[in-house]
DNA sequence: TCGCCTTCCGAGAGCGCTCTCACGCCGGTC
DNA sequence: GACCGGCGTGAGAGCGCTCTCGGAAGGCGA
């Protein structure tokens, strides 16, 4: 823990380049409106001094600080048992590296920290957040709209359609394609001529549930209702699911889980059964959770979301939020941008 | 993205509560010496104004930042195709919350990060770094050390041995007890009375995997060397190490995979090959991923280490270099620490 | 050649905070 | 009753930067 030398100032490189201060701040601004040579001399001036910019002085006048939060509420952590949390991570901080700016980390868990994050973030001690959220009744959202910081989130929040109120900020958002997707898989699966097509859901307080269940009712408008079941996005849950399914309707002959990790857990179930993958019954995940969707017997046909494309759109649309000279999001409307999903292809289904 | 009003100021509190800058600053930072009728007075400014500190100005005068980076490189985000990471962070996130600290994440890959990180580091916009690199080979710490900062390791650098160089910095970190994790799956399969172990290693230009290696060594000094194959971490790797094995052993009754993803991949070809698991082999992995241990066919017995623990010691560990008021680490050399694992037996051996 | 406009650079104020220092006031001592 | 010590408070400098503004220098038309 030794300390540093003391670093070198915006003063000490002008005394060095024999310039005033402000000239320095220019050049190291982007130089415009100085002449070469003497940005020249002040870049080697710079370079030998190690110069660094102090971020803090910057900011103070600035009031721009070049930092994004990314706020994970702890429910998410746990659904991230798997590389989502982490690609996304990897998309934004992408996007925000190749834009100079930091990504602060806040992981949430409990009350008291929503207020701890609200407090933090109506403390300006960033430019702007992006948040993950995909429970309805996450007290989250209202929270940072409140503290009226630039915010972009994450999946759909639950009250974003149908709520317009006016207090100016509109609901920004990131999503994948739920329902699209569902829709595709449901439609592969009647493509193979199957006729008794089931649905586990997942949680339906999550968007993201409610969002596939709903693109299943689009190709299924007349599933017999014993054929949708709930799940909890879990193995456990889906063998639980399938169980059910089997006793009630022994005659399902495909199904359609809310997730990979419901789709193996269904399963273990059906081989425990005696039945047979794809042929007697075909299933269908979602997510391609790569980890699972190949490691199942049979690997697993299911719905690709591009993860970290999600993670580097979120934070460009902040971005461009900021108004910052960042290139325009294609497909973007004022209040988000949904991004497609791809059926895999693999063996069950 | 509304201009929120301009925030209140330190003189703004003063003014409102009748007294100095000074005295408000005293109160905000503790409190200490200022009697309690104008505590109780700046206090209730401080309340009605909804004071918040700005960072900036404090940090500019104080060279402090509360805030810490925590430094994951690329093939780190691969591995951590498992809770893992989040774990960790979780762990580091609850202990930097405690002390007020902010968590700054930087996600590298390629070369130009390591330039990146290190100019960051060296600039001074954090007071400390947890950093995560397991390769023998990575740039990443030298570069780290020679920017002054103060940092912790997550897990044991590879050059943290038999290194004692002269340039002040102990290396400190924190890692699982690896070796003595190794050394009690293997005693667990000779205790189970197998003779023919055989041990899948992980890519030894990690440490953690070469300290496994060490561990089932240090058990089976003697072992046939056709038994200890090279994998990677993977379940194809997995799969393609106990293929070599019934090939080249066909009586190995025994083995100690280097991490739950590659015990999977053996547990799918053993039952290829119709070996029952454990009657004919037993099989013990590494890590507790749940996601695999418990989803595989038979349940995994393996060798959990306490990840979440992980992050929040190295976190205590680099607060308490800090010099901020911190409990002390139990057990915590100069050096790092070493946590304990312990065996999950379930019943796959 | 002169004046005017443009371009480039430097001086200086000030962002919001901390912290040192000096001063005022109190009680206690001789 | 004069003096001293200590505690509590305020004044003010200064952290390192940006940015406005004014002045110097140079180019061009008349």
């Amino acid at each position: 823990m030794t300390e540093t030398a003391p670093r070198p100032t915006l003063e000490a490189v002008a005394a060095r380049a024999g310039v005033s201060r402000a000239t320095v701040s220019r050049v190291v601004n982007g130089g415009d409106g100085v002449r070469d040579p003497l940005v020249e001399r002040v870049r080697r001036a710079v370079d030998e001094l190690g110069y660094v910019p102090n971020q803090a002085a910057r900011s103070l006048v600035t009031k721009r600080h070049d930092a994004v939060a990314v706020v994970v509420a702890e429910p998410e952590t746990r659904v991230f048992a798997d590389p989502f949390f982490a690609l996304q991570l990897r998309g934004i901080s992408k996007e925000l590296t190749a834009h100079d700016n930091q990504l602060v980390l806040l992981l949430t868990e409990g009350r008291d920290d929503h207020a701890r994050v609200g407090r933090y973030l109506a403390g300006g001690h960033v430019d702007g957040a992006l948040v993950f959220s995909l429970h309805l009744d996450d007290p989250l959202p209202g929270l940072i709209r409140r503290a009226g910081v630039p915010t972009v989130f994450g999946g759909r929040p639950g009250w974003s359609d149908g709520d317009g109120d006016s207090d100016g900020g509109d609901v920004v958002y990131v999503d994948s394609d739920n329902r699209g997707g569902a829709r595709d898989a449901v439609r592969h699966l009647v493509g193979l001529g199957r006729t008794r097509v089931a649905h586990i859901t997942g949680p339906l307080d999550q968007t993201s549930a409610a969002d596939r269940l709903d693109g299943f009712r689009d190709v299924m408008p007349d599933a017999d209702p014993r054929l949708v079941v709930p799940g909890d996005f879990t193995p456990a849950g889906g063998e639980r699911a399938m169980r059910g399914l089997l006793d009630h309707c022994p005659d399902v002959d495909a199904v359609f889980a809310a997730n990979d990790l419901t789709a193996a857990g269904a399963l273990r179930v059906l081989r425990e059964h005696g039945r047979r993958v794809p042929e007697d019954v075909a299933v269908i995940g979602f997510d391609d959770m790569l980890a699972v969707t190949e490691q199942t017997d049979p690997p697993l046909t299911t719905v690709r979301q591009d993860i970290e494309e999600m993670g580097r759109l979120m934070a460009r649309l902040l971005l461009r939020g900021l108004d910052r000279r960042t290139a325009e999001v294609p497909g973007a409307t004022r209040s988000g941008v949904v991004l497609p999903t791809t059926l895999v292809r693999r063996a069950s289904a």
